[in-house]
DNA sequence: TTGACTTACTTAAGCGGTTACTGTAGTGTG
DNA sequence: CACACTACAGTAACCGCTTAAGTAAGTCAA
């Protein structure tokens, strides 16, 4: 078995309270026994039992991360990010993916719930908050990052989406793009406040707002799916055919770079497209893509930073906190109409 | 505070023992007690605590993965097959990134350590085996994956590198290369046995290994450095110029295939490209990329298998299991010389 | 020299479970 | 009808650690 407190008071005859003390700085153990029992414990590489000491304080020292897909590089950057703040101060995290099915999040949720988890960091697959109320209702500490909910208030931590939205947009028009259109997802919070900057940058620019420019599809953020190549597909069909692209993500692009390169047309002379998330072999791609950049790690970083003023009761649930990243563009070739003309 | 079983018990008068056992199906409980407690958990949605029963059982019912880098595609593939077996099992995942750094990783396995996982899963970043060996000693539960070390006994999953080499040099061989160079990693097992298939290669097709066309590197996996791009740059300089090169990892391809772009060279005309570990996105990349593929959620669900048959005692650490995926060659347009000739 | 404080440590109790042992009806056996 | 047996539930102890409440010795002012 291993090395317990009972062991190392033991050996230098004292009780293991004093031990205890001695380990977590107490300031009613003389300085001799401190050193003793420091010296004792480095000598036998003697290591706490968290499981034991999660019991007797409440806490466990252990943060959750539930994301939508382990895989997608803006969810392993958060995760990235996260653990570094968290591995600075002892903590561990605990990841589960929910495979964007909302019952399986719950599911793991409730797993981590058995855990005692000091704070629940998840990019949620819910359709909506109802099954995420059962948190708050049990004074646990969420962070939602990603997305969002309306109406129900939460610490969060994300990008300022709608600036997303009005970005990319902006660029392809200043890039001489007239008809542009837009892919991407639906339902959940990025997708929706991107599309509301979307809008909003034609608008201000005087062009019109088309509905058949926009196509949405549930789960559009998916490597494997073909949501980027369909809509694309259908959106190659129209008349005038778009001239400029805005995908709400980056994997839906590749989808969309696809499906324009087999029609045969050119990237970005006849279309030119953006997206978001900027993942890091954007620059690899077919044609090098565009992106709008959301700083993934430091959304994770900046979760974990939040978690743990919560654990450390300076901030409280009662008072939900927004954290926006700001978005940052990207230009590669996939826009780059001005050298090319 | 959380509702234990001790409310349970008083509720339905009965001691927590009663309790206890009827939840876990003990057969020394009659059909309507346990009925009744079953009953009255569902009503109080009751989960028990895991800290508390992990210090009784001495099991924590968690498992712990290291591995170098998260937002690699392979690890984090491994991690999504290893947590879907984890899952269904009640089991938690611990994550952790070593970021390749060695005394990361040890700092990080300490971590787990007093956590008391079950079972530890490591791609190491280790140079050898020595910090490993305390493991052992401590009679935990070592599971390798990726990365072995000669003279380290201990369970490894993987893939059959020796046979990924042949596979990707053949088949350069195959597509009319004569001229065959290597980029890669060093130190590392799969880099050296992936070397090793690749020498065999040659050699049983009669073709001379030359020094000057193997560029091996520390660290020659991850996105952001240069390895693949530098390496292929000096190997451009050569008289004869190779005519194709496996790169023993995707990432690297992506650096060496830009080399190759920017030198003016045509891929796969003048110079074939092969990689390794078929990432998500290699067939979307600027010349989509031959790869051999390593199937990696599977060594990650294998690993988990692996990990409940030790808890469960079904295998030891003393007769150490050794799991090879075997790879699977995707042929793409970077090695299509055939029908563009 | 005595009571009031400090200083340094110990004892007792409990966190929420588990396991091993005890006890008590009811049941069947010869 | 005494006996052993089975089925079911309870008691006690413990997992390793923390917190709160002692306690004993030393320090100091009046």
């Amino acid at each position: 078995m291993a090395v317990t407190m009972k062991d190392i008071a033991n050996d230098l005859g004292v009780s293991v309270v004093t031990v205890s003390k001695a380990m977590r700085n107490h300031n009613d153990i003389s300085l001799k026994t401190r050193t003793r029992v420091l010296q004792r414990i480095k000598e036998l590489d003697y290591r706490p039992n968290l499981a034991a000491r999660s019991l007797a304080t409440g806490k466990s020292y252990l943060m959750g991360l539930v994301v939508p897909d382990l895989v997608h590089p803006f969810f392993s950057l958060v995760a990235k990010g996260a653990s570094r703040v968290l591995r600075k101060k002892g903590y561990s995290l605990i990841i589960a993916s929910s495979e964007e099915d909302p019952d399986l999040e719950i599911q793991e949720l409730s797993q981590m719930m058995a855990r005692n988890l000091d704070v629940y960091i998840v990019a949620s697959a819910q359709t909506g908050p109802e099954s995420l109320r059962r948190f708050v209702e049990q004074k646990k500490s969420l962070i939602l990052v990603d997305r969002r909910f309306s109406s129900f208030p939460a610490h969060y931590v994300g990008t300022d989406d709608k600036e997303i939205g009005r970005m990319a947009t902006d660029h392809l028009i200043e890039r001489g793009c007239r008809q542009i259109a837009c892919i991407g997802g639906r339902d959940v919070s990025p997708a929706m406040d991107r599309l509301e900057g979307y809008k909003h940058a034609l608008i201000s620019h005087g062009l019109p707002v088309l509905e058949k420019f926009i196509v949405t599809r549930v789960n559009g953020d998916n490597h494997s799916d073909g949501t980027g190549f369909e809509a694309m597909n259908s959106l190659l069909q129209l008349k005038p055919r778009p001239d400029g692209v805005f995908c709400l993500n980056d994997p839906t692009a590749m989808g969309a770079m696809k499906a324009i390169a087999e029609s045969g047309l050119r990237i970005p002379q006849d279309i030119a497209v953006i997206g978001c998330g900027n993942v890091p072999y954007a620059s690899e791609l077919r044609v090098p893509l565009s992106s709008v950049d959301q700083d993934c790690e430091m959304i994770g970083e900046n979760a974990a930073k939040l978690a743990f003023s919560l654990v450390e009761g300076k901030q409280s649930m009662a008072s939900p906190k927004t954290i926006l990243m700001k978005p940052k563009l990207i230009p590669r070739n996939s826009t780059n109409r001005i050298s090319q003309e």
